[in-house]
DNA sequence: GATGAATGAGACTTCATTCAT
DNA sequence: AATGAATGAAGTCTCATTCAT
């Protein structure tokens, strides 16, 4: 029961992904995403309160989700440089693997929803510290292995670059090989080695 | 009476730019652009075709502003170094201190009517070598005073954390003077120098 | 189930054509049509694609109906001037019987909706030959009973009496009685006989 | 200045003819007439108090041009028979040939406007008998040349099939040349002739 | 618990009419 | 007198949400 009650709401969450990934938020009536789940359109407000509730369920989802991904075979034991090289590697993967799940996301973040969950995450400092970016920058910099500048500025010096990246291997307008990729990162950690 | 048509037009463009950069092209009705302008809802109609010939001039306009300021004071007689932190310097303070335009830009950009912009822009190669950004990597390259990757990456890592840290000084996560500017131009370009 | 589902199709489509009828197509907002049905606004686009869908789907109807009424009682049998006499008779009745039906029907045939209609039907010969008039007329042509004139001339002599007439009634101009109506169907006779 | 004056109307009436026609009373936005007329829009207000008077004060000039069109060659002191012909061929004539005319005049007639219209004619008997197809089925009844039914009847018997022809020929399903109009005004003839 | 028909607020857009110039 | 920019009421249609079954 229990069991098949969380299949449904996860039935509709894929949907919903697909969809809003398709049609943004706007374009996605939460008819469509029912139809999708093959689910009635009243079912999914047993599931969730609103559409907005949808949408916030399936960031948190998603986000503890591509948490996981990025941290496969993560380990802290390794030196920094290799731990800045996995974890990026991890993060281009992920982004270009499931464009879904990144066209999701940043629709989310650049949106109203997404301005108060990061509002939310700031005042909470135990959860910014649980974050991988933010541990190992906050270590290199103690190491003295990278620049001193702000972590949100460290963070939009790599994070940034590999967003806009990605935005532009989903339009098409480039491929990134092995090469590539390494060559990418490489650059992304010359930008804050010391 | 041009100048006051004109006046009009520009006073439509404005609210259009500021209901936008609030609310997102869906939380923005034509009604709540006319009553911020001042004028009747059919008003807007004399000017633009539709909601979506709106976004799309305004675009325009947008985009022409922010070249122009740009380009400020940019000249390509200036070795390439000093160029780059030019056009950087340029930029930041741009989107730091226009942060409507920025916030309509970045929907824009990664909405449907953005991306076919970018898919036309990108089909006319004249329309690329205007595009300072694209001349500068092109030059350093042949220069051999940059990395030698795909201009798409190279954009990604210098334009891609400006618009992340964009987003996070709008977002008041953090404040960038004139110091902690230099220091992410100087990063930036660490990252692509060969 | 299924037959409530009907019965409110129904009511919609009864509820046009009498609103239809005495407004016209452009003077009923389908805001008008769905308070006279007794159901929301949106309810009627549960039904209808959009108003010109519910105008086409409405003639549909009528249309059927119209050709069942006219047909009541006459055989392919009888002699062709009974029969003449049959199908003239009981148009005749259907129409000034139904004057909100005829007011649709014609409507709609003086509409860009019905001249697509008939389009369609000139080119479907097979169609063509259904229609119990282009029939009889046929028939009655080989035999020799009648002049030999196109068909759309023979149903310009015999129906433009009838609609021009209906007209007449139904603006109150004039009554027809059981012997007028039997003398006019002589003199429309009395325009093709041979 | 007077003449000038009627100039400016004539123009109006004349574009609003062929808008009108075209594309229908609710198809004809007082913006495409008076640009057409190549006139301001305000201007068509100082013409006429409404777009609703203009249909109205068109149909006025219309209903006098084709009563003097249909009266060509018509003499009063021809035998029955004759004047019927004539009455009929220049009414064929006048349809076929003025297209736009008979666009409109159906469209007003079927409209709100003529049922007003024919409701004042029917009180007004001076009118009535000014009408010379009126007049000539008096005559014709009196002499005993034609059947005796009620005038309304055998206007329809005559010019029903008129108006449906000319639909048709509009339409483009059929061609009316000389020997055709002749045996169709024949057959006019036959259906009231006793 | 699941459904999907019903709802009506609200979005975009048109256009008859007015009125300042 | 002529203009045409401005207006806002009204029209068509969508869709998040509810609720009877």
């Amino acid at each position: 029961m229990t069991q098949e009650k969380k299949d449904k709401r996860c039935t509709i969450l894929q949907a919903a992904l697909e969809i809003f990934a398709e049609n943004g938020f706007h374009g996605s009536p939460t008819s469509m995403i029912a139809e999708k789940a093959e689910v009635g359109t009243g079912t999914l407000y047993r599931y969730f309160e609103s559409k907005d509730d949808l949408i916030r369920e399936l960031h948190k989802e998603m986000d503890i989700r591509a948490r996981s991904v990025i941290l496969t075979d993560y380990a802290t034991t390794l030196p920094i440089a290799e731990r800045f090289f996995k974890l990026f590697s991890n993060l281009i993967h992920y982004t270009t693997a499931n464009p879904r799940e990144f066209r999701f996301l940043e629709q989310f973040y650049n949106s109203p929803y997404g301005i108060a969950v990061r509002q939310a995450r700031l005042q909470d400092p135990e959860n910014l510290e649980a974050d991988p970016f933010v541990a190992l920058f906050g270590e290199a910099k103690k190491d003295g292995l990278i620049i001193n500048l702000p972590t949100e500025v460290l963070m939009a010096l790599t994070a940034g670059p590999v967003f806009f990246l990605t935005r532009s291997i989903l339009a098409g307008f480039i491929h990134l090989d092995e090469e590539l990729t390494h060559s990418t990162i490489q650059a992304l950690w010359n930008a804050i080695k010391r």
